[in-house]
DNA sequence: TGCTATACTTACTTTTTGGTTAGAAATAAT
DNA sequence: ATTATTTCTAACCAAAAAGTAAGTATAGCA
């Protein structure tokens, strides 16, 4: 059929895969992507995708900029104010990650029947 | 930056996504596609990937299943002989897996880092 | 008689994930 | 003086996911 990569499937791709194959990862890389400027706060980032919980969502978007798909920048003010984007890194992954929502799209009624 | 399909990430999206996006599906939809001849029995696939419980592969099987990813053909023979294979379905979404794959593999050192 | 092989299932336990609620800290506006 | 704002963190608890170990069924083979 295809040709045999057994090294593919081995720990460094599921370990890469994992970093992002998780509840809120590709939906957080997804806004970002989506967004008017390419950069989101904090709070604008809750509101987008509301079901998740803030701890959830810091807890998501430390675990993306730790893995060098989002970049996250500080301004010293008062309130707070934080600015998410994604890394060159995180932008190299979203044509995949389209790719899988515009499946998953498509496909809806063939795996959810 | 790019346009905003607001509908994409919402539940349809998300639902389809959660189907495959866990520990073992991926492993196991790529199994068969990169066997010899896209067949594979439970007992070969569970030597190929070996860390996963026979308990966690059997469910896994059967959730690609219900999801019209995987096919399963019994043969009412003694000892069991079970065939599992890509449905046309699991095929249409493997070059978005690969997609994914691929990049993990060109970007291991910038994730895992 | 007992062992092997296959494809599982069941019961039980542990680990991981995720939700809820509250609150900190500092300033500006009312 | 109080409230609002923002970006979180901490403590606690519930639920989901996953691991372990043992068992089931049937036929063929030694």
């Amino acid at each position: 059929m295809k040709e045999m990569k057994e090294e593919y499937m081995l720990c460094p791709i599921r370990r890469v895969l994992s970093e992002f194959c998780d509840k809120w990862s590709l939906l957080v890389l997804y806004s970002l992507y989506s967004s008017d400027n390419g950069v989101m706060r904090f709070t604008e980032l809750h509101r987008f995708m509301s079901d998740c919980s803030q701890k959830m969502l810091s807890a998501t978007l430390k675990k993306l900029e730790r893995h060098n798909l989002v970049a996250r920048k500080v301004y010293a003010v008062v309130p707070p104010k934080v600015e998410y984007s994604l890394t060159p890194n995180g932008e190299s992954l979203m044509p995949k990650v389209i790719g899988l929502v515009d499946w998953a799209q498509d496909h809806f009624d063939d795996v959810v029947a």
